[in-house]
DNA sequence: CAGCAAAATGCATACGTATTCATATATAAC
DNA sequence: GTTATATATGAATACGTATGCATTTTGCTG
């Protein structure tokens, strides 16, 4: 039926220009030695011929794929989707492909490593999954430059790019301190993740330097999902005299679960009943009924931070290795926690942002 | 500093292994010809080269990438990144590789288009964007499947998988009516769209059988945006006199910013004061403090349905084209719709679902 | 017009794999 | 043991482009 796959190649263009293969192949590629006449009559057999040049065979030789491969876990999190459309857009914008991966407990990264591998590509941004040192050892001996994007693999010689997590926790407490809360708790996401750990240690330490004790200030696993956050909360507080002044949920997702669980199941009023702190800044926390106050992290700048750490431009830079780079967050003050002056008052409506 | 990309190759292993290169190849190749005791070998010399096959390479000669384009518009829309999820969960599974691109008004959908057909993809994917039938030429003239999810392009012969978005619309002025409703609003997305237009339209039919004028139903742009929803629902309803008894939003989050909306500039009640219905489904409908009542598209079996349309196991087949298969959603009934039952009751609480 | 640098062009080859074809070896049938 | 058949293997080549090198053409200076 249809004709097996009929491939117009760079010869059949330069056959019906009269020119030369290689002058086809200058002819696409900016900045080749080539006179502009013949470049226009090229350019015209190749649109006669519907050529387009194939840049699998053009990997093939300039050993540069142009792609990037974007490993990714927990989707679920708006915030992730957030970075998603930020990175695609940014390596969009400088003619570069996208190869998405998403991992969980089935596929490993490790895996998707391996098979990203086969595809020669010019970088690896891993956000929200876990890796092997083995693997970005494997990837750095063939040149690949690869970094992690909100998170921190101990003992591995990866560039990562993350928020200051730890700061961001600490501003947070100060928040709560000013707004008069005496008593706290937090909602952590995965206890082993060092994003989690990192932000609850911030605002612990905070909370400890004010003389609360450590004791008094219990954890509660919300595992990362909103679903999981609302459970805990209604396991945790069955009862409104349980609640503390203050929670800080690691995520905003899970800071909405928190306050969706205590109005619906206990009615709480939020911020007078008990004040409730978030962390990223997802464009659902500034939405009603949440109108969340949280650590804002610059997504932007951060993705962009990341393509530069991949060097894509410069084939022959060195991988970087090993870069921290702490990216300071920003309190978003909104609804949810009560404004510093005002001892005990009454809710106030604060200027949209 | 680093040796300049240090490429293993098949020659390389076939060395260390004492074979042939074509022996490598397919000990890479399943199901080709090769003895048990030299496909050991020949792991073993790849195990410690540290050999990984380049896909690029095999790419050329056997004209499969075992890539798929996905081209998005709309990432906002957190039905998308639904469907998002669940196409690369289920090309993955396939080990079949996604080429990401998003596209809006700045980089179209055909622009997008062009560059993927330089990677010789094996298949294109086009959720939420608009496609020249130009473009779906050029791809077929190559072989290239390519199917539009949820999209509708009239006078092109791209194959379409779609929700049934006009039965949806008449099942939800269905379940207005059966509530005693008598006034009506939509909320649309696109005007210009097929999805918001079916939608719309199935939901006017069904209204006018029952006498409804067609003037008494307002059409209301949301641009499929949270935010356009918000603000035209606060500029369209500036007192609760002028409220309809039931409004249907082409999407559920324009659903959700018209029940933020409301309860926050009104301050009226849902479903008592005005009904709400939506479209999708999307993960968020289910959670309080909303609990939609909207129609469920059956996300798996759509992206299922499209990956099936490829015909990615089968090189030989002509491509599918002029497909137009819609599957049907169903009603998920929750707490923004009264119950049938009760004439103009109070609000009762349903079964979670 | 000579002489020379710079640009333009074509030829030939490399990139790393899959695969066809021919040959060698093992297996089966009688 | 012999022929027929299936399987294993290697040599050679194709895939479509980019690019180094040699050659020709152009442009420019004196």
């Amino acid at each position: 039926m249809k004709p097996p796959r009929s491939h117009v190649t760079s010869f059949d263009v330069a056959a019906l220009a009269g020119v030369s293969q290689s002058a086809v192949s200058r002819a696409f590629t900016p900045g080749a030695s080539l006179s502009d006449e013949k470049r226009a009559r090229i350019l015209d057999a190749a649109r006669t011929l519907h050529y387009v040049p194939n840049s699998i065979a053009r990997s093939l030789t300039t050993k540069q794929s142009n792609m990037v491969a974007l490993i990714l876990g927990n989707i679920d999190n708006p915030f992730y989707v957030r970075a998603l459309s930020a990175f695609i857009a940014k390596l969009q914008a400088s003619n570069r492909h996208i190869l998405t991966f998403t991992v969980d407990g089935d596929t490993s990264c490790d895996d998707a490593i391996m098979r990203v591998l086969r595809y020669q590509v010019d970088g690896v941004i891993v956000t929200a999954a876990q890796l092997s040192t083995r693997m970005t050892a494997l990837c750095h001996d063939r040149g690949i430059p690869i970094v992690l994007f909100n998170r921190f693999i101990p003992g591995s010689d990866a560039s990562v790019i993350r928020c200051d997590n730890f700061a961001g926790g600490r501003v947070m407490a100060e928040a709560f301190l000013k707004a008069g809360a005496k008593s706290f708790a937090v909602v952590r996401g995965d206890p082993m993740g060092a994003t989690s750990q990192d932000r609850e240690r911030g605002f612990i330490e905070r909370l400890l330097e004010e003389g609360v004790k450590r004791r008094d200030i219990p954890a509660i696993d919300g595992h990362s999902l909103y679903d999981g956050a609302f459970e805990a909360i209604v396991r945790t507080y069955p009862r409104r005299a349980m609640l503390p002044d203050a929670i800080f949920c690691v995520n905003d997702i899970m800071a909405m679960a928190a306050m969706d669980a205590l109005r619906e199941t206990l009615g709480v009023s939020i911020p007078d009943d008990v004040m409730i702190g978030g962390f990223d800044d997802i464009p659902e926390a500034r939405r009603w009924p949440y109108r969340l106050t949280t650590i804002r992290q610059p997504v932007d700048q951060m993705v962009d931070e990341s393509v530069a750490l991949l060097q894509l431009d410069d084939g022959e830079a060195p991988v970087m290795r090993g870069v921290d780079r702490r990216i300071p967050g920003a309190l978003v003050e909104r609804d949810t926690i009560r404004p510093a002056a005002s001892g005990a008052g009454k809710r106030r409506k604060r200027a949209k942002s």
